[in-house]
DNA sequence: TTAAGTGCAAATATTTTGCTGTCAC
DNA sequence: GTGACAGCAAAATATTTGCACTTAA
């Protein structure tokens, strides 16, 4: 039942083709950004950045292409536990589904794999006969440097 | 003027004096709203209930209540997958933490209380020397009603 | 008394939509 | 060629803020 790890870590233009999903410029601009992004990023940022690559973009097509490729579960959809506002953070969705931590005191989101994870949406399957389709573990708290003296 | 309020006084009510936060009349009123839910409100629903306890409550009141609930740690802020649009939803912070599943198809939401869930924040704390406060799993599927055929 | 809280209106985000022209296939 | 996709502008949502008045403690 766990998706097959086939994932290579190449290309989301790839999976467009293979689904038959239309390529365009545009499309291939905000793609390149979520692959190479090193960090969440919003809407706004995704939109700068794809800007960049090709100043035609406009914010309606970022929002319509990020809509796509969450139906295709291609990304997931973050909030990081709204430590900086109401917004929402996108990522390449990976192989393997991993926990976001983020620190309320200095800002800091660290992910974290575990198995017993895995395990917990394998007890959700059973327990409560509920197909898992996406899941997300948010945390917040302190992380190890801001979580001395008091905290 | 004293609120129709036949409800017995709640313990987020008792929380508010316990810790010397102000009690209004409007914030009786919200915080009348998140107790008696049954539901997972959005910040629109519950100030609809909120005036109808108390008409003068207004949306900026409605606002800085939850952000001063989420602050305190009473209730929890929930997006359930995003299954409509991208709107919060709120519910009162209990004891436990629970999971909640939202059925990609027909929309419901299920909790879940899970010992592994417990077991795994405390895996997080030992393995990540992450102090974890506050926690959210979020899982998007199929429910059992759902899951026949070709889901 | 007085600091905290409130309504109101306006300002900010954030996301979606209608329309018309364009482009990938 | 044609249906899907684009930009643009405006609408629809969602949330926050400045300010003068009110109220709980």
């Amino acid at each position: 039942m766990p998706l097959p790890q086939t994932e290579v870590p190449g290309r989301l233009q790839a999976q467009f083709t293979e689904r038959g999903i239309r390529m365009t410029q545009q499309r291939r601009a905000i793609l390149s950004v979520m692959e190479t992004a090193t960090k969440h990023l919003d809407a706004a940022q995704i939109l700068r950045k794809a800007q960049r690559l090709d100043s035609t973009v406009d914010r309606s097509t970022v929002y319509r292409t990020l809509r796509l490729l969450k139906r295709h579960g291609l990304i997931d959809e973050l909030d990081l536990m709204h430590i900086n506002g109401e917004g929402h953070y996108y990522e390449r969705r990976l192989g393997r589904d991993h926990i976001h931590m983020a620190c309320l005191r200095c800002g800091k989101i660290t992910e974290f794999v575990s198995n017993s994870f895995e395990k917990l949406k394998q007890q959700v399957e059973k327990d409560c006969h509920f197909r898992v389709v996406v899941s997300r573990l948010e945390i917040g708290g302190y992380c190890s440097e801001c979580r001395g003296g008091a905290q």
